[in-house]
DNA sequence: CCTCGATATGTTCAAAAAAACATATCGACT
DNA sequence: AGTCGATATGTTTTTTTGAACATATCGAGG
């Protein structure tokens, strides 16, 4: 599972609280994809990830914040499932507004950047 | 070797130009310890990385760049040693301001998050 | 009480990354 | 020609990481 070049330049912005917890880009994009598919393993499926590797993550995500980001149940009618909290729902939220600023931010240097190692701009 | 918690939140910033070349913490770092030192294996040991690796990531760099970023010479009165280039200065100048830029840019959201998470502030 | 799909967890294996160790080379200077 | 310290590389070993596989569990509903 590749991460594709961001044509912003922009490849990780990964933001670290304190020693035991930090979000990135993976785990944004899987909590997205839980919040999504209502499921940890329908989520980590979308982006070709384990369902082990992917339930580690929400525990590292639950047991680093303060409160859980992702709530589970099992059995039941639907079969068991999972969501955002609205503390996992925030987190999402302003990480995403995090990238963007981040992004705008840098934009003019990464444009200094790619004139000066003399790259063509990226296809995508 | 453990990178310390910034008290700002940011942990990595990933610029990636293309897929051959990018600029993170830990090149930076070395790139400016080569600055400082006049010598990659100095630079190395003093972030305990192998002279080894260190000269390996020098490489990539050198390669993935376009032009070179660090020059070289063995032997000789020095008894070698290495330099930036002036575009390996430029490089190492912008990424260290586009650090700057994406602290101040998503410092407020860090603020919000350490309070959602009821965090202390962190020491250092 | 048995089914079903998703969560929960342990174990084992393979691949990738880093460390450790070992040489070889350069070249001004003595 | 021999010294010295730093670059330049190759080889081996260890560590880390992630994939793969195997079970166990939950719980409304048929």
């Amino acid at each position: 599972m590749k991460r594709p070049v961001p044509a912003s330049g922009l490849g990780h912005l990964r933001v670290v609280l304190d020693e035991n917890f930090y979000i990135g880009p993976g785990r944004a994009d899987l909590l997205e994809g839980i919040e999504k598919t209502g499921s940890i393993s329908a989520a980590g499926k979308a982006m070709a990830m384990s369902y082990k590797r992917a339930w580690s993550l929400v525990q590292a995500l639950n047991e680093g914040a303060g409160a859980p980001l992702v709530e589970t149940s099992r059995g039941g009618t639907a079969q068991g499932g999972a969501h955002l909290t609205a503390t996992g729902r925030e987190i999402l939220a302003r990480y995403r507004a995090m990238e963007q600023k981040a992004r705008a931010a840098i934009a003019p240097d990464v444009e200094a950047l790619r004139a000066l190692t003399k790259r063509p701009p990226p296809k995508t």
